[in-house]
DNA sequence: GCGTAACCCTACGCACGAGTAGGTATGCTC
DNA sequence: GAGCATACCTACTCGTGCGTAGGGTTACGC
């Protein structure tokens, strides 16, 4: 009896990516523990042992939608930001893919920085990304320092990445938050925060806790 | 038989608290859903069916720990910026006790800063909480630039202030990495990140993005 | 000294969800 | 058109962990 199949057979590729988008989907919603496999196998339109004959355990899964997000926006990044531009503008440059990643794929940006941080089996993988991140704003910093002939702390000048990027990550979640303000614009009033705060360091200008 | 008690029978007051504190750490370390009731009993040194008698269902013992470190730290820092300082000043003040609070009670943080974001159910209650707390910062912002005789469109000054929270926030966040770190040399480097960028705005001085 | 209330326990029921066993249909190759 | 690999399913097992039933013991008022 050759019934009509409801859905069409699919090649494992297309497949494996509608499996990831759902599950980040999910993930992005629920969290890890509270997405249940049924629930991100049903989204996808699939059965679960698919699933787990295709992308493994549910940790794997989760792995898998961490490492295809991650990318996405490392390689978005790094491939605005050349190095051999001047430090303002790689600055610009790299914050508007940033924030055009983030307008983009907003539930990749919810899994990996709402729902990623806490959960201890990700959270160093998660970590170990975001200090590359610090690590190429420090350096961009550094380089500008010192061309301007000056220098600081190697821990000072890693505290401003941190917040730097802290800063951004925040306006990102704001952006997540908000489906109708602009990607750009967003870019443009993180770099009057940041770079106007950076510029002052870089020229030696600093700020003192008063005498008492 | 009237065997020796293992441990002391002690008022509510006191075991709520020890409950609270055993969640606390519990839930920072393993998140709300891989946390256990049993392991938060254990910790306590209590047995599972007080916790429920004490602090009811899993949820409502997660939100009564949110609660109590929410204002503790809501306390701690309104308690130190008094709203008729200059703003340089208060803002000073609020971080120190802000950061302070973060190297007092680092779990507590974790629970609000890390865990709490991707619950669905909770994750409400805590915008609401940084709502209030960007507002303040939005606040301060506004009556400075009035000082000067200036103004800001509302949305740009609530990003800006967005961003300021997020920059402090991930410093905290560092903080709590590095338990050695000092609080207020913390606080001194935020300062300098957050305050530079502002006087600049409060100043009319922009960053406008090139022409291309 | 006796009732009553507060403190505290061991031991379970039960649901939910991760992961699997075992089987069916479709297309591709030779 | 036989064989085989790939795509796909329904229907289960079983562990884990929330929440509770039911009962014991210490303190405190009177």
């Amino acid at each position: 009896m050759s019934t009509v199949p409801a859905f069409k057979r699919l090649p494992r590729a297309v497949r494996e990516q509608q499996m990831l988008d759902a599950a980040v989907k999910v993930f992005s919603r629920r969290g890890f523990h509270a997405a249940s496999m049924d629930e991100i196998a049903e989204d996808a339109g699939i059965s679960k042992p698919m699933v787990y004959a295709y992308l493994g355990t549910k940790e794997e899964l989760f792995v898998a939608c961490l490492h295809r997000e991650g990318t996405r926006m490392m390689q978005a990044i790094a491939g605005a930001a050349a190095p051999d531009l001047p430090a303002d503008e790689r600055l610009w440059r790299g914050l508007k893919a940033f924030f055009g990643f983030v307008g983009a794929y907003r539930d990749g940006w919810a899994v990996l920085y709402r729902q990623a941080r806490g959960e201890q089996p990700f959270a160093g993988e998660l970590a170990t990304m975001r200090a590359r991140l610090v690590e190429v704003v420090a350096g961009m910093l550094d380089h500008a320092l010192r061309a301007e002939g000056r220098e600081i702390a190697a821990l000072d000048l890693e505290v401003v990445a941190y917040a730097l990027v802290g800063a951004t990550e925040s306006l990102a979640d704001w952006l997540a938050d908000h489906p109708d303000a602009d990607p750009e614009k967003t870019a443009t009033r993180m770099m009057n925060v940041a770079w106007l705060g950076a510029a002052q360091l870089l020229h030696g200008v600093t700020w003192c806790p008063p005498a008492d």
